[in-house]
DNA sequence: ACTATCCGTAGAAACGTTTCGATAAACCGT
DNA sequence: ACGGTTTATCGAAACGTTTCTACGGATAGT
């Protein structure tokens, strides 16, 4: 492998001179620079990646972890981030699993984002604590090196449970999340306060693991509530609606936006395929990940941060319809 | 941060001694390095990468590029790449966008799996002339380099086009991918084989870009055909399949599965969530990625590597019914 | 013409590891 | 008790950069 000594012994000066040369240094005399990039171009140079990391002490490298690479809307996400951290000269490297953890304190990055229920709360305190930059997407932590963009699940998990009383229905259910889920427990605690504003409501909550097999699960108890009359379901996130879709289409002659009232969150893309289409709420995928990644670099570069907050909006579908009294 | 050189004053050894210890030599008695071990995690050691990639010349990472992030089946893929190479010690790290290609001439990882388009076949061929070791996904190379793990693109679209023939089927669309796509080009080439050998068969190609747009602007070619009778159409991956779906619910009074007859390839998740289920092509993606990263490995450690072909099966749907006479 | 200043380049140390060869102490058999 | 062998540890070089400081030669000011 060529590397910057090739160069300085092919252009006869020294290793400093050229690494000042491509790096663009003014103590070098623009053609004495403009020799030495050439050479380099014809040898076929390129800078050993370790070699820079362990001088310069900072790798223009971005980590996001994941919990698995099968989230639906992790391709926006990781779309936003992209863009941004491009947009800054910094790459970004998507890791999932425990065993990629070590990255962070082995100062593989100079950052990292995290999106993933692998990391205990502890395990990331103590990353920061010895000086590695966090932003985190799934959890709130107080720590001078860890910042968070909040999505707004309280006003989410509002807009969707009034949606489902605006139509008349005052019976809802809501399938829940993982209790470790930070998400899931925020959405639940709206669904109450929602629920127990209306006198007449009631609100029964079923368990859930934000995945479609318990959202299938939750149809038996969601079908026997439906044959007392029409009732409004809530499923913490879009995955769960699909599931329990699929048993109401499937095991029961209930029918969905008349007898069983379906709305999920997140608005990934399959939700409006549904037959219905699925009634959800939406919030920009990409804007998370812009502002996730802006929000590293500023404490990479040690600028100010400012906490944001990602906005919600409900996505009207036929898999809620008016209740017929 | 804590380097070697810290624990081997605290343990007054040299810093050659913490490292052999540290790194399970038995040139150390087992009671120094049990010591060296316990003051090492005492003070929290963590190894620098940098440093020890830069020595010892490996990285023990792999990099999977991919186009984009958002392609649907890249969770089971990547989750059978992972798989199999964290059995083996290595870690996976993604990455989309030119500019991260540039990794991999910065030894930033040592070997790299391509799915993606914006790789140059030069580009590729360039990087094994310097030794970088590849597996290519979506293309065929010949380089002492570089592997590949074919999907059997000729048996699945064999497989759908006689599917729709099988049905009585005798007029067939195939929507194509683009041209730069060696899936496409392999695919739409077993289609015309197929169709030329059944005499009476007729076959109109449309182009397309395996997105979901270029199957719903293939959408008024096709209605104005079914006019005159029912019409197969193959499109060349779901999503275009998807889109098409969409323009003939949406913008005809054509029904899928009696007028028009839509089969895809890839059976991405949404498929089987269609209405009606898109019939379609089926393979397994976690097999493709534990393939993948198995010739990988074998490629760095220098054991020989043989041909590996990934396997299809039709999976039939509604959207492909008989056809009425 | 002589010192002071500046400018382009060179030398060398450092980043944190790994690993080869050397060294000194302990052991063994005779 | 002695040379020879083994054993545990150490010293130093190397990986490929970056960057501080030093240096010598040219230029400029008086």
């Amino acid at each position: 492998m060529v590397s910057i000594k090739d160069i300085a012994s092919a252009a006869k000066v020294s290793i400093s001179t050229v690494s000042y040369a491509l790096n663009g240094s003014d103590r070098i005399t623009k053609e004495t620079a403009d020799r030495i990039q050439s050479i380099a171009d014809e040898l076929g140079y390129v800078p050993n990646r370790a070699a820079r990391m362990l001088k310069k002490r900072e790798t223009m490298l971005v980590g996001v972890f994941l919990t698995d690479f099968s989230g639906h809307f992790y391709g926006d996400l990781l779309f936003g981030l992209k863009e941004e951290l491009n947009r800054r000269d910094y790459d970004l490297i998507v890791c999932s699993g425990r065993r990629s953890h070590r990255m962070i304190p082995e100062r593989a990055f100079d950052g990292a984002i995290i999106l993933d229920a692998t990391f205990a709360d502890e395990e990331l305190l103590g990353y920061a604590d010895r000086g590695h930059k966090l932003v985190v997407l799934d959890r709130e932590l107080e720590h001078a090196n860890v910042n968070q963009v909040l999505l707004d699940n309280k006003a989410g998990a509002t807009l969707a449970v009034e949606h489902l009383l605006g139509q008349g229905l005052s019976r809802i259910c809501a399938v829940g999340g993982p209790e470790s889920a930070y998400d899931a427990r925020q959405r639940m605690r709206a669904v109450r306060q929602s629920v127990e504003r209306m006198p007449e409501a009631s609100l029964e909550e079923l368990p859930g693991a934000f995945d479609k097999a318990s959202g299938y699960a939750a149809g038996p108890r969601i079908a026997e509530a439906a044959r007392e009359g029409p009732v409004g379901v809530f499923c913490l996130n879009d995955e769960m609606a699909i599931g329990l879709c699929d048993y109401v289409r499937t095991q029961t002659s209930l029918q969905i936006g008349r007898d069983v009232h379906v709305i999920g969150y997140d608005n990934i893309e399959l939700a409006q395929y549904m037959q219905p289409r699925l009634a959800t709420i939406d919030y920009s995928k990409r804007k998370w990940g812009a502002l996730a990644a802006e929000q590293l670099l500023k404490m990479i570069e040690g600028r100010p941060v400012e906490q944001e907050r990602i906005y919600v909006r409900l996505v009207e579908g036929e898999s809620v319809g008016q209740a017929s009294l």
